[in-house]
RNA sequence: GGGGCAUUAGUCUAGCCUGGUAGGACCGGUGCUUUGGGAGCAUCUAACGUGGGUUCAAAUCCUGCAUGCCCCA
């Protein structure tokens, strides 16, 4: 009998830690620091994430590049804030076999500095503007602080746009657009309601103007920021030279953006956020398998194993990932608790008692609800159970969500809130001036800020919570994973 | 960045204090039996993270390193 070892909402960091290996999305013994090895069970979810989101992109108007892995160190420094920013961070290959190289070479941390010396190349005319590019990759970052499987890894797993206009408010549309897509797909889709926020000017993106944050929330009430997007201005085109010539025939400098959901984080968050104590929830549009069918008394009556491998290429052919879990010694009851563990969002029966009636069970892994569907009824109650399910766990992540933001008056508040959720209140200022402040803050409550909404305006009324000036903004503090 | 704990077979673990035969369970293989919520019997396979040191002798004591986990900043 194996026991549940781990409260999800109490232990949520052992419980991850623990479904990472129970369910075989990742093995952490590879050993290199901060590496691991992917499986199926995640893999599969994944690849199916980067088809929504490129999907999506897609239809903006983003066009698919395969950028070199290696980014030339001239290149790499031709940006002041963005190298100080990242240098700490860059692996370098330094040898060729046993030569030394004359240039060192960066493993990308990100490809702003590869994007852009081709821009410089391919960009002349307003007639090429904008310019939307997009391509998946893995980066490297060689993080300091301590490394945790799919949250935050040494080499992960993302898609990154690069994009160029020849106004800032082109560009301004396109992080606007940017964020619609992160609702659309990653709350759409994938269940993940996250807030966007505008990050502090002592928070951006090094080298950016401004950064855009979509921040997801865990079991245990911290935030883990999920894609961002940046508004880099004109601040990597003048240096990597990024020019096209305007209808008044003037030469003038792109305005750059840039966005970069990372699949293996989010992925993180969609087992953090849909898992219970039994193990993963899928949303059916991203589950590996969507459909398992166990088969009962299925070695003693023929008859049964036949009805299930026929129900599995009937449903195959409707165009849903289905598994049959047929034969050996496994009892059926072994069998449910581990197609639950591994989240399979709908799980079908057919026994000996089902093929007399005609009819088949139906279990949804959300509710634990099971019912008896007329076989020629199966291709439309599986859709429309699938549709349920994503939706109920949308619903559940959301209210979860919405539950996790509190409003404070005083730093009092904050710290009480700051650990278990999101603190709302009231801030003297998110420009540099503020900076102090968010320093205290930081060192009273553990929490950072994490900005002020851009998708709702909210108007500051009161004081701020550390200086007690007059408050220019509503700010969010919560602990970051 | 700081602190703590850990590393024994594919997995979980006993043994460590007090140095001397590495024991169990699960998984896996085989055979029989079994199937509407975690089956049983028999049998087989397989392990002390890594580099030094102390010692006649190290899983055990000391130490460096690597990796992992938890907590704090």
């Amino acid at each position: 009998m194996e026991q549940q070892k781990f409260d999800k909402e109490k232990d949520s960091s052992e419980w991850f830690t623990w479904i990472i290996q129970e369910a075989k999305l990742a093995d952490i013994r590879y050993g290199v620091k901060g590496f691991l090895v992917f499986q199926p069970w995640s893999v599969e979810p994944m690849e199916l994430m980067y088809k929504y989101l490129e999907a999506d992109l897609e239809r903006r108007g983003h066009k698919k590049y395969w950028y070199p892995t290696l980014i030339p160190e001239k290149n790499f420094y031709l940006e002041k804030e963005h190298v100080e920013g990242f240098s700490p961070e860059v692996f370098w290959v330094e040898k060729g076999g046993e030569t030394k190289l004359e240039e060192r070479l960066a493993l990308r941390p990100t490809s702003e500095t590869a994007f852009y010396s081709m821009f410089s190349l391919w960009l002349r005319s307003y007639k090429d503007l904008p310019f939307k590019t997009y391509q998946r990759a893995n980066v490297f970052r060689y993080e300091t602080k301590s490394t945790r499987p799919f949250l935050r890894s040494r080499e992960f797993y993302w898609i990154e746009t690069h994009n160029a206009f020849a106004t800032e408010e082109e560009a301004f549309k396109n992080v606007l657009e940017d964020m619609e897509t992160t609702k659309r797909v990653v709350f759409g889709v994938f269940g993940i309601p996250t807030i966007v926020f505008k990050r502090p000017d002592w928070d951006k993106f090094a080298g950016a103007v401004n950064t855009f944050g979509a921040d997801a929330i865990t079991p245990d009430g911290k935030v883990v920021q999920q894609p961002s997007t940046h508004m880099l201005g004109q601040n990597f085109s003048k240096p990597f030279n990024v020019k096209f010539v305007d209808r008044d025939e003037k030469e003038k400098y792109c305005y750059l953006t840039c966005y970069g959901p990372c699949i293996s984080r989010i992925f993180a968050s969609v087992v953090l956020t849909h898992g219970d104590n039994k193990g993963l929830r899928f949303p059916f549009e991203i589950a590996p398998k969507q459909i398992v069918i166990i088969p009962i008394m299925a070695e003693k009556e023929p008859k049964v194993l036949k009805k299930a491998q026929e129900l599995k290429e009937k449903i195959e052919e409707a165009g849903f990932r289905v598994e049959l879990d047929a034969g050996d010694n496994k009892r059926p009851g072994e069998k449910f608790y581990f197609w639950e563990m591994k989240g399979v969002p709908l799980r079908i029966e057919v026994g000996p008692r089902d093929l007399k009636e005609k009819k088949v069970m139906i279990y949804r892994r959300d509710t634990g609800e099971k019912k008896a569907v007329a076989e020629k009824q199966l291709l439309k109650e599986i859709a429309n159970e699938g549709r349920f399910l994503s939706e109920n766990l949308k619903k559940i992540a959301k209210a979860q969500l919405d539950k996790s933001i509190v409003d404070a008056k005083n730093i009092e508040d904050v710290k009480k809130i700051v650990g278990r959720g999101i603190a709302r209140c009231g801030f003297c200022s998110v420009e540099s001036g503020g900076a102090k402040c968010a320093e205290i803050v930081e060192k009273e409550t553990g929490g950072r800020i994490r900005g002020t909404r851009i998708d709702v305006k909210e108007k500051a009324n009161g004081k701020c919570v550390i200086c007690g000036k007059p408050a220019q903004e509503v700010v969010y503090i919560a602990k970051e994973y």
